[in-house]
DNA sequence: GCAGTCCACAAAACCGGTCTAGTTCATCGA
DNA sequence: TCGATGAACTAGACCGGTTTTGTGGACTGC
C-alpha cells in the first residue's frame, strides 16, 4: 500500500487530521485518551510525517547547513573537520535536525549558497567555520535573515551567535611550556593570514613573548604540507636559528619533522616542535609530537546547542565558550642543548 | 518586505501561477515572450521557489543523503571520506541536489536512519559505503523504495545500482610490482573482514601469489592504528620474516612503518612497504609510500551521477566502472637484499 | 436556572508550489 | 465559410501537513 498520510491515520482512529496533528506535537486540545490511541496507530502502521509538507505548514525545515569553502585536497587530511562535523551532526539528531554539507571554491559562492538557501527556505540555520577578517559573510547572513553560529571569536559589534575558542589561552600555553624548558627563540609556521584565528595566535604569541622574554618570528602559509615544508626550510636557515618551532596544524608539523630530518637536525635534541592541532598524525611520528588537543566531537556538539539555540530565538545571540585545549607532552620537545 | 511568493510574481507579470511555474522549469505551454518577461521578474525580485512546496507538488527533495557508520575516530584521518564527499557533492551540485550527512554508530543505527529518511521523504537518493558480507542494507533499502547507489562491489543477484571499484586489478597490480621486485615472502595487513572489499582484496592476492609463486599471508584488521601496528609486530616476529608489507590503508602503513623502525628494520632496505590508498600522508612520510592511488573526487562525482540516473529511474539498476587505480612508486619499495 | 467558561474535537483555511482540465483565440484545410 | 487543430493561458484542484476558527456539551459560579 502506498505510504499513509496523516488523513488515512485520522480516518483510523475516528479523528480529525487537526487531532492527529495536536496528539503528535504533544500540543494541548486531545484528551490523554485520544492522543494514546491516535498515538497507538501513528506507531502501528508506521507513520511519520511528510518533511515536505510538514516545512511548508510550519515553515521550518529541520535542516541546517554547512559550507566549506577550503580546497577539496586539505579537506580531508585535517581530522578537525570531520571530527567537528561528527559531533555537530550528533548534537543535531538529538533535536531531530539534520546536516546539510557543502564544498564550494570560495568566499563568494559561498555567499551565493547561502543566498540560495535563504531564497528557497533550504534550511533553518547555518554554521560560519573560518571566520575571516572582515568577514563579509556575516554582515550578509544578517540581511538575508539566516540565523547563524560562528565558530572562532568574530570582530566585537558584528552581532551573530558564537561558540568562542580561546585560542589566545592556547598560545599562552604553548609559550609557557617552552620558556619554562628554556627556549628563546622561537618560530611560529602559521596558517592562512586571512584567517582571525590566525591572526589571533599571531598577536597573542607575540605579547606572550614580550611577557617572557621570548624571540619570536612567524611565517604564514596556506596550510598546505608544500608551504609548511617551504616555511620550516627558511625558519632552519636563518640565523640565528630558532629552537623551537610552533606550527599551526599538525599537518605542517610532519611535514616540517620531514624537513628538519633531512637538514640533519635531530628533533627534539637539536630543535622541539610544537603543533596547534592534535589527531591520530602527531601521536604515529617518530618523535610523536607534542600537541594542542581539543576535544573536537565535543565541540561539533556545542555549536549544534548554540545553533538550535539561535534558530529557536533568532534576535538573540548566543555566545559560548569552548573549553579551552590541553597541552599534550609527548617525545618532540626538550630543553635546548646548546 | 516579506518573501515574494509565485502567486507576487503572476501577479506582477499579469498571468497566473500556473504560467510563472512553467516558464521557470522551462515547460512548454507558454510564448517565448512571456517566458522572457516572467524570468526577468523572477531576476529582479530575486525569487525562488520554495523549496518544500515545490517538494510537495512534486514529491522529490533535491537531497540525497549519506550515512556513515564508521567511528567518528577513524572519520577525518582517512582522506578518502573527505575527498569523496567533495567530490559527490560537486556531482550533485551540478544537478541543483544538495548532501545530507550522517554519522552513525552501528549498521542497525544506519538502517533505522534509511527508514525515518523514507516515511518522511527526506531524500530521493543515498549512497552506500563500505559494503559488507552480506549486506542486510541493500535488500532493506529495496524493501522500502529508496534509490541508492553502492560504491564497490555487491553480491551477485543485488539489485542495486553500483559504482564498481576493481579491487581485483588494483591488487594484481601490488602483487606482480612486488613480484618483479624479487620479494616472495609478503604480508598482507587488512582491514575489516566484514567489509566486501577487504575479502575481495584478501582473495585477489592469493590467487595473484598462486599464479605469481608469492608466499602472502594476510592479517586483518579494525583499521585502526593502534591493531595496524600490532599486526605489523607480529607480522615481522615471524619466522620466516617477510620482506614486504601491503598494508590497507595509508593510516596503518604509517603505523606500521613506525613499528618497524622501532624494531630496528630499515625500510627499504630490510622491508618494502605498500600502501592500498594514497594521500598526502603517503608522501609526506620518511622514506616517502609506494601506494596505489586514486582519484577519489572523481569518484565521488562519478558515484553522483549514477545516483542520479537511479533517482531518475529507480527501477533500473546502473552499473558503473571507476577508474583503475595507479600504483605511485615512492620511496618505500625496493628488490629485498637477501 | 442560566449565562459564562472551558474542554475536546471537527471543519476548513492555509503554506507555496505543481499539474490537470478547461477556455480562448488564431490559424488552417476543405 | 466553417469546423478542426493547436498554442497560450487561466482556474482551480492537489500535495500533506499545521493552525485557526467554530461548535456542542460538560462544568462552573451566582
Amino acid at each position: 500500500m502506498a505510504r499513509p498520510t496523516i488523513a488515512d491515520i485520522a480516518r483510523e482512529a475516528g479523528v480529525s487530521k487537526g487531532a492527529v496533528s495536536f496528539a503528535l506535537n504533544g500540543r494541548p486540545g486531545v484528551s490523554d485518551e485520544t492522543r494514546k490511541r491516535i498515538l497507538e496507530i501513528v506507531e502501528r502502521r508506521q507513520w511519520r510525517p511528510h518533511s515536505a509538507a510538514r516545512a511548508l505548514g510550519r515553515s521550518s525545515t529541520g535542516l541546517v547547513g554547512l559550507v566549506s569553502a577550503r580546497p577539496a585536497r586539505t579537506l580531508g587530511v585535517e581530522p578537525f573537520f570531520a571530527q567537528l562535523i561528527s559531533g555537530l551532526q550528533a548534537g543535531l539528531s538529538a533535536h531531530g535536525v539534520g546536516l546539510q554539507l557543502m564544498v564550494v571554491e570560495d568566499t563568494e559562492a559561498e555567499l551565493e549558497v547561502y543566498r540560495s538557501w535563504a531564497a528557497e527556505n533550504r534550511v533553518d540555520g547555518v554554521v560560519l567555520l573560518d571566520l575571516l577578517t572582515p568577514d563579509p559573510r556575516i554582515a550578509e547572513l544578517d540581511r538575508i535573515g539566516l540565523p547563524a553560529v560562528a565558530l572562532g571569536d568574530p570582530a566585537r559589534g558584528q552581532r551573530i551567535s558564537t561558540v568562542v575558542a580561546d585560542d589566545r589561552a592556547a598560545t599562552r600555553t604553548i609559550a609557557e611550556y617552552l620558556a619554562a624548558l628554556g627556549h628563546t627563540r622561537i618560530h611560529h609556521i602559521a596558517g592562512l593570514p586571512s584567517l582571525r584565528h590566525t591572526r589571533r595566535r599571531i598577536g597573542a604569541l607575540k605579547s606572550a613573548a614580550d611577557t617572557l622574554g621570548l624571540q619570536v618570528a612567524t611565517t604564514t602559509t596556506d596550510f598546505s604540507d608544500t608551504e609548511g615544508a617551504a616555511a620550516t626550510r627558511a625558519a632552519l636557515t636563518a640565523r640565528p636559528t630558532p629552537s623551537a618551532l610552533i606550527f599551526d596544524s599538525d599537518l605542517m608539523a610532519v611535514a616540517g619533522l620531514g624537513v628538519a630530518m633531512e637538514m640533519g637536525r635531530s628533533v627534539p635534541r637539536d630543535l622541539s616542535i610544537v603543533s596547534f592541532d592534535d589527531s591520530v598524525l602527531a601521536r604515529l611520528m617518530h618523535p610523536s609530537l607534542t600537541a594542542l588537543s581539543r576535544d573536537t566531537f565535543a565541540l561539533g556538539e556545542q555549536v549544534a546547542d548554540c545553533l538550535m539555540q539561535t534558530v529557536a530565538a533568532p534576535t538573540t545571540p548566543v555566545r559560548m565558550q569552548a573549553s579551552v585545549p590541553q597541552l599534550v607532552v609527548r617525545e618532540s620537545t626538550t630543553p635546548p642543548q646548546s
